[in-house]
DNA sequence: GTTCTAGAAC
DNA sequence: GTTCTAGAAC
């Protein structure tokens, strides 16, 4: 095996156990023995890794998923009981009132942040000063004062939980994986928190670099490549991972702000669920690693008397939502043994629609919703409907108790709540997955109201999202948008949809009003509602439908999973689009054809590429090659002997158009990844040619560079696009592309019409009648390839 | 992307 | 009658 392979493949298995290593440093590791690999670092230095998976240092090293529950039942206070009076409190809010024991809830606060964020600093500050028994759980000096192991740190927070105390986890948890399994401590008596110490790059990385003593080891120039590194798969924390609590800090004054609050916890104290301090645009983009070598010694220190605006708002958040648990108020807040991702009841959270602008008649809308709710609630299973208001004296949310109470509905699914439709969960403790916008007819934000604070809240993620759905809304009619991972409303309050509806309009003073005919406006109403509860059930169907399964039962069979992992994708869509075409007497489409496009409706086979991206773990045995920018795999239907794809996993570049100058790193990676592959397949076989390059307009989703050889030997090349897509201008030569995107800023795409072009020879450019004959002459055919294929290494001939 | 198949081309 | 393609369905 060529060395440069032995070299990929440790790689590889580096990337996929990534989780589960840890850093040791050189004097440890030479007990480890077999299982540890080495790796070049920056500064020339070689450090080792211990795969802990294969090789635990000690039988408690994992822990089942079984045992966390057992554990949990064995901890202090599990049988708190819960008891709900519905609909009986006069501020409009449904009570639940926690019988207190008077024990303390308990705390599992995690950590968030690179090396050098500060996270150590964090909880032995707050551990110093605070009343409550904490322990910290550091990943970095675990066993024996040294590295150790998730399932270790797993171990030890739980024997602290058991002992009564609350937990720190002192890890970086910088993606939902890595926080998941301690996201399970939670529990009826245990809350699980998230401070992410979003600080500068620069500033973790100086303090990596200038530390001396830090207790794993990350010292020198090696913390900017550790740390550049892990913030490149950095997720942040959100409510719907099952966290009760996150703040955010992007300086030491928020850090500050975060110490006080923890700190000034006694054993009895708890602190308002919710997201405090999220700025909305993520600072994902990190200075690359050589620029910060530049720079390193003109860092911009961050001020700690600096109150920024992340600081303020957090502090008034804070205060108000403490001020609110003050009042001793006993608000509908679910409790956080629900609060596991997988147990969140789905919830839609609604208003009242067409009763405020369109003035209708408050009494039938209120009848309307109360009867179309009781049709809905039994399909709904376990999902909630929830009538929402921002006023405490509305006469709406009043009457539509009045009148649930009287009919025989569970109330536990089925209520109305006073508060902010965008903020239920961070201000007023309700979970919740899906909101309704009293929409209007254009589905433009603005206007006022529910429209305008939804879209005010969401960002322009919504609009955009909309538009891809749909342009206009008829009366009576609803359209389901998913919101994007990046929207605000997803981080922060977990939404995952947006319903647009739109209902009748009575108001004389707006355009088409129905001039009091409450026969046409009632079943306008209705069916508004029913639009609505139907595309909030396909939600709650698609999602009970298709649970997530574990990675290990993905792992099994390659091929029929990436089907099944497609069909699940397109059954979603097919629902979405169901939805869609069940609405489209009610949407008025004015850009029919180009809907598709922006909406990018792409079917289950064409997803394929993009799941292996997304979840490459999923897809181990398929993979041969991944890291966090690309994954490489075999053609499923190779045209030639050798044809791979190196599909690129950023999310929002689907194909050669979406290319831009942004991209240029990727670009080039896929291309020296291709090279690669390439030198090692001449290795094997040096009469093999190669070309680099993409689809013009490709089928899969997902931008995804090919590596063929040029031979073109195989059953699976059956027509004429199938040979006119590598053999026209159609296929664009990777070198051209990457050329085009430096002077451009994007690359140029030819025309699908090529593909219906004649079939002519690869290398001689002789026309043939058809692929059959084609593929005859191609066999024998020994010309020398065009011109342009010799220039710019657009055609990889080994050299002699 | 593939598979299937009606019907065009031979 | 057989081969091959193009378009629909998935």
């Amino acid at each position: 095996m060529p060395r440069w392979l032995g070299i990929y493949q440790l790689k590889l298995c580096f990337l996929y156990r990534y989780h589960y290593y840890s850093e040791v440093p050189n004097s440890i590791s030479k007990h480890i023995g077999p299982s540890t690999s080495e790796r070049f670092n920056l500064n020339g230095t070689t450090t080792r890794r211990f795969h802990h998976t294969q090789t635990p240092r000690s039988s408690n090293a994992r822990v089942p998923h079984d045992t966390l529950y057992e554990v949990r039942r064995q901890l202090p206070n599990w049988s708190r009981k819960t008891t709900i009076s519905q609909f009986s409190d006069q501020r409009d809010k449904m009570e639940v009132q926690i019988e207190d024991s008077g024990k303390a809830k308990q705390m599992v606060v995690l950590l968030i942040g690179p090396p050098g964020s500060g996270k150590s600093t964090f909880c032995d500050t707050v551990i110093r000063s605070s009343h409550r028994p904490w322990s910290r759980i550091c990943q970095d000096i675990i066993s024996n004062g040294k590295a150790g192991t998730k399932a270790q740190c797993l171990k030890m927070a739980m024997d602290s939980l058991k002992e009564g105390k609350s937990v720190f986890i002192d890890r970086c948890n910088l993606d939902k994986a890595q926080r998941s399994e301690f996201i399970k401590l939670g529990g009826p008596e245990v809350e699980v928190h998230a401070v992410a110490l979003e600080l500068p790059a620069q500033v973790c990385i100086s303090r990596s670099v200038k530390r001396t003593g830090h207790e794993g080891n990350l010292q020198g120039g090696r913390a900017a490549a550790v740390v550049n590194k892990m913030l490149q798969s950095k997720e942040l924390p959100k409510v719907n991972e099952g966290l009760s609590r996150i703040m955010f800090c992007y300086n030491d004054a928020d850090v500050e702000n975060a110490v006080k609050t923890y700190s000034a916890l006694g054993p009895m104290d708890s602190l308002p669920s919710g997201c405090f301090g999220l700025k909305s645009s993520d600072t994902k983009s990190q200075p690359g690693i050589m620029k910060f070598f530049k720079k390193v010694t003109a860092l911009p220190a961050s001020s700690s008397n600096e109150v920024t605006e992340a600081t303020r708002r957090a502090t008034e958040a804070t205060t108000e939502a403490t001020r609110k648990a003050d009042e001793k108020v006993e608000n509908f807040r679910d409790s956080p043994a629900k609060l596991g991702s997988a147990d969140i009841v789905p919830t839609l959270a609604f208003p009242s629609i067409s009763t405020a602008d369109f003035q209708f008649d408050l009494e039938k809308a209120a009848d309307i919703i109360v009867e179309t709710a009781e049709e809905f609630l039994p399909k709904l299973g376990t999902a909630r409907l929830v009538l929402v208001d921002l006023s405490h004296g509305s006469k709406i949310l009043s009457l539509v108790k009045a009148k649930a109470s009287r009919k025989n509905l569970d109330l536990r699914r089925f209520f109305t709540f006073v508060g902010d439709i965008t903020k239920l969960h961070s201000e007023g403790g309700l979970h919740y997955n899906v909101i309704a916008n009293a929409a209007n007819w254009r589905l433009k934000p603005g206007g006022g109201g529910v429209n305008a604070a939804i879209y005010k809240a969401a960002g322009p993620d919504l609009e955009a999202a909309t538009r891809a759905r749909a342009n206009t809304l008829l009366p009576g009619k609803a359209v389901v948008v998913p919101l994007p991972s990046t929207c605000p409303l997803q981080n922060a309050e977990g939404i995952t949809h947006v319903i647009h509806v739109l209902g009748p309009n009575m108001n004389p003073n707006r355009p088409n009003f129905l001039n009091n005919d409450y026969t046409k406006g009632c079943k306008t109403l209705r069916e508004a509602y029913t639009s609505l509860f139907e595309g909030f059930l396909s939600i709650v169907q698609d999602q009970s439908k298709f649970p997530k399964r574990s990675s290990q039962a993905t792992m099994s069979d390659s091929g029929e999973n990436i089907n099944e992992e497609s069909e699940r994708n397109t059954k979603k869509y097919k629902e979405d689009k169901a939805i869609a075409n069940s609405l489209e007497s009610g949407v008025v489409d004015d850009t029919r054809d180009s809907d598709l496009k922006m909406s990018k409706g792409w079917s289950s086979w064409a997803l394929a590429l993009y799941n292996i991206a997304m979840h490459p773990e999923k897809y181990e045995n398929v993979v041969l090659e991944s890291s966090d920018d690309i994954v490489v795999i075999n053609d499923q239907y190779p045209k030639a002997r050798k044809h791979l794809l190196v599909v690129a996993r950023q999310e929002s570049v689907d194909g050669l158009e979406d290319v831009r100058k942004e991209n240029l790193q990727l670009l080039q990676e896929m291309h020296n990844v291709g090279l690669k592959w390439v030198e090692k397949f001449q290795k094997e076989d040096a009469s093999l040619i190669f070309r680099l390059g993409y689809h013009s307009v490709p089928s899969m989703r997902q931008l995804h560079l090919h590596v063929i050889s040029q031979e073109f030997e195989s059953d699976n090349l059956k027509n004429k696009k199938h040979w006119n897509s590598f053999t026209s201008s159609f296929f664009r030569d990777s070198v051209d592309v990457l050329e085009e995107v430096k002077s451009q800023g994007k690359a140029n795409v030819a025309s699908e019409d090529l593909l219906k072009g004649e079939l002519r020879c690869n290398r001689c450019r002789s026309a043939h009648p058809n692929i059959p004959k084609l593929k005859s002459h191609v066999r024998i055919c020994r010309s020398h390839f065009p011109d342009h294929l010799l220039h710019n290494n657009r055609l990889l001939v080994r050299p002699e």
